[in-house]
DNA sequence: TTTAAATTGTTATAATATAACACCATGTAA
DNA sequence: TTACATGGTGTTATATTATAACAATTTAAA
């Protein structure tokens, strides 16, 4: 589980719009939307992303530049991500699958290395798009 | 294989500047970097930098906004890729390690969806900076 | 309660990436 | 040989993404 953290105004209201959003949010849209909530900078929105990261409330699409709230109630889930990525529609969705997480959080390397942390990124066509 | 592409003068002294980077190289370094032989305009290198990734003579490392030559003769390799990030010293390595690009090509997610392509990020501490 | 750590608000600016347009080179089909 | 499609080039301008620096305030722990 998630360590619990109280979130601070500008994070709860930046998680709030993340996490009722249908699909995966990118800085400058968040700083539009909450702006009649007075967070008026970019520098807010992206601390407070930073931290919403941090903590694994959300996760950052790297291909993409955008963030979305995390589904996913395993413990390791901030530092060992997945996602699909159609092409065509972008529809995101957070993987969760028992045996591509262990499987991952257990490669080694050739020199025997082990990893803490992880992100994955598949794409391909959705069911939809096909 | 990679299908054989003829690169362009542009493609090619920009590839050739990446492939003899011993790191990933960001697009605006390229920039300062081939200034000198008439590359003048950040567009020119994202259009060269587009092209090469394409044809899977680079990838982008999409964690840290830069390009790495690949070195990896397997023929799935431009739409497959996995690196591994130390998170002090900015080490950038190309893995390739059969067995995970096995899984990973074969990787169906629950609605039995198979991927065209993927990009996996390991982050962890180098044998340098444990 | 005082002190350290985290968060906030603000202005300015840096870093990354694309739009739009005119032009040029090359291959190929009529 | 012409025409025309495709892809690359050069250019200016601009959009998008992200951080630096600093002062003030709030929060949480000792």
């Amino acid at each position: 589980m998630h360590k619990e953290h109280t979130l601070t105004k500008n994070q709860q209201i930046i998680f709030d719009l993340i996490d009722k959003s249908p699909e995966p949010m990118k800085a400058y849209a968040i700083l539009f939307s909450v702006q009649k909530k007075g967070i008026k900078a970019p520098l807010q929105v992206y601390r407070a992303l930073d931290k919403l990261v941090e903590i694994g409330k959300i996760h950052k699409i790297e291909s993409r530049n955008a963030f979305i709230a995390c589904h996913n109630s395993s413990c390791q889930v901030s530092k060992a991500t997945a996602f699909s990525i159609c092409e065509i529609c972008e529809k995101i969705t957070e993987i969760s699958s028992a045996s591509l997480s262990k499987y991952l959080a257990n490669f080694k390397d050739k020199d025997g290395m082990k990893y803490s942390k992880y992100n994955l990124e598949f794409f391909g066509l959705c069911k939809k798009c096909r």
